[in-house]
Formats: C-alpha cells, sequence, structure tokens
DNA sequence: TTTCAGTGTTAGGGCACCCTAACATGATAA
DNA sequence: TTATCATGTTAGGGTGCCCTAACACTGAAA
C-alpha cells in the first residue's frame, strides 16, 4: 500500500511550454507536427516525440493521424490561460514599465506559467487604471521617469 | 570529441530554493542544519543531503562542521539578489495590488526566480513613483478600485 | 516495383530532484 | 563504558526532460 511515487497534479513548466507550442502551431499553419514543434523550442525530435506521448497520457493532447497533433479541451484551456497571462504581462512591462517590446515579450514566457489568475486579475485592471487615467498625466510621465532612471542606473553600472 | 551532456550554466530553481533557505537559516539562527533545511523546504533529508553536495560541488555552498552549513561569497550574491527580487514583487503586489500579505509572499517567491534585473529595476521605481505621489491620490483610489473589481470578478465566478 | 528522402519513434544514456529503507556517527544518559 | 537517540549519509528506485544513434514508415520519383 505504497503511495504511488509522484502523483502529477500539476502540468509541469515544461509540459506548459508544449502545450503553447502546439497552440500556436495548430492557429499558425493549421496543424503542429512534431518536427514544427522541435523547431520552434529548440528541442530535438525525441525529446517532443517522448513529451507528446506524455501529454496525450495525461489527457492534454491529441494524435489525429501520423502527422498531426493537437490540444484536447483541458489542452485548449490551458493554452488560453496561458495567453491571457501573457497578455496582461507584456501590456504591463510594456505599456506601464516602458519596457522593450522583445524583452518583455520573453519576460512574459517565463512568468506566464507562475503567476496565479489572482495576480493577472489584479494586474489587468491596473494596467486599465493607468491606461484610462484621463485626469492625469501619469501614465506617461511614469513611463518617462521609469524610463530614464532604469537608463541612468545601467549607465552608472557600466 | 562530443560536446558534454549537459552544461551547468544556470543554477537551476530548486537550487535557488536550497540557497535561500540556507541563507535564511543562517541569518536568523548562525547556522543551516540539515534536518532545517529539510523542515522549511518540506522536503526529506536525502534530497538536502545530495542537493547540498550539488551546491557545493557547484561552489555555492560549503560545509563548515558535520553540522553547520553556510554559503560562499557566490552563494550569497545569490541570495541577496532574491531577496531584492522578492522584497519589490511583494511591495508591489501589496502596496499596489492590494494583495494580501500572504498571498504575494508566496506569489513573490515564485516569480523571484525569474525575474530578470531590468524588471525589478523598473518595478521598484514604479513603486516609488506611485507611493511618492503626493499631489495625487491614485495609490489610495487604485488599490481600492482594483480591491473591489477582483473581488467582485470572484464572486461571479462562484 | 524499387528506392529513397522526409519524418517519427525506439533504444540507450545522462542529469536533477524526490522518496523510503537501511546504515553510520556522535553526544548524552544510565 | 555502554545503550540510545538525534542527525546525516548511502543504497536503491522513480519521474521528467534532453540528447545521439539506429531503426521504421510513407509517399513520390526512377
Amino acid at each position: 500500500m505504497k503511495k504511488s511515487a509522484t502523483v502529477p497534479e500539476a502540468v509541469t513548466l515544461p509540459q506548459q511550454r508544449y502545450i503553447e507550442s502546439i497552440a500556436a502551431l495548430v492557429e499558425r499553419k493549421g496543424q503542429a507536427r512534431t518536427s514544427d514543434i522541435a523547431e520552434t523550442l529548440g528541442v530535438s525530435l525525441p525529446s517532443v516525440s517522448e513529451a507528446v506521448s506524455r501529454l496525450v497520457r495525461l489527457g492534454f493532447a491529441r494524435r489525429r493521424s501520423r502527422h498531426e497533433i493537437d490540444l484536447t479541451r483541458r489542452g485548449n484551456t490551458i493554452a488560453a490561460q496561458l495567453d491571457r497571462r501573457h497578455q496582461a504581462l507584456q501590456s504591463f512591462m510594456i505599456d506601464v514599465m516602458a519596457m522593450d517590446g522583445r524583452k518583455a515579450d520573453s519576460m512574459a514566457c517565463c512568468l506566464e506559467h507562475l503567476v496565479s489568475r489572482e495576480f493577472v486579475d489584479r494586474l489587468l485592471v491596473l494596467n486599465e487604471l493607468i491606461q484610462k487615467d484621463s485626469d492625469c498625466r501619469h501614465k506617461k510621465t511614469w513611463r518617462r521617469r521609469i524610463q530614464r532612471t532604469v537608463l541612468n542606473q545601467q549607465r552608472q553600472r557600466n
């Protein structure tokens, strides 16, 4: 009566990346193939093969034919969540913190996997408040201040 | 002439957690023992034993005696970084987004490992701008607005 | 039909982490 | 001094994730 070694309670971070990648490929090309996933994630074919099998076993993905992989309902739910989080984070970083678009995107790619729903909900409200702040020029001012301060800091460090 | 399997370029996320835990224990009790680390991280003793050996091998930790583990200069640098990031994130979540202290803390614990220096720098400036915004009652207003909106959303979902 | 890219999967290894069981060690009580 | 308990480490196993090498399948030229 031993407790099974590792209960797969949560979808791991790499698994989330695979799910995202499949969702993006299906969206963009209508289908996701092993080699495409490998390419976009910068990983070998066997790694993808193995990971996809795992996702299928866990009920997140499906093999529709030899060359077509897609997501189940559950998989799609996760992909949608990640996308929402990504958008919220990226928008905050770009619009409020004046971060460079590419950096914001890659940062969002990291954080989206960990951020809680509540965090994102709150962030979205904040984004909007700052955006729609009509009687006050804070957004622009702050962006400038943040940008200037950080650039100065970086300059001093070099 | 094969490329060695895995180059340990980056300190992994679990490793960062061990480093943090050691730093906290040294700070609080003057020393870190295997069992204390195991307790604070909720992990078995052998796991700690193994992890500490790894950290020692990688040059982040040191065994000063049978029951004393501490960090090297490199280890301390990482611990300090993590602490700075944690503070910045937590303060943002509590003071700006009106999050509950405990939730903010645990969220910060996740994010601190992934957030870039630049992100933190910018966040700190934003925190200050909102804090010191004397001519404008935004901070309070926004906190209230965020709090109210999110609570409403949550209520509607249940 | 035979052959051969292109695409995937299996086989076989490696490392990080985590666990339970069993063993070692050291300080203190008997 | 011996018995004991607290504290650690070793042994032995699992899973996830990644890789290279070798093998399988399929569709389209030769």
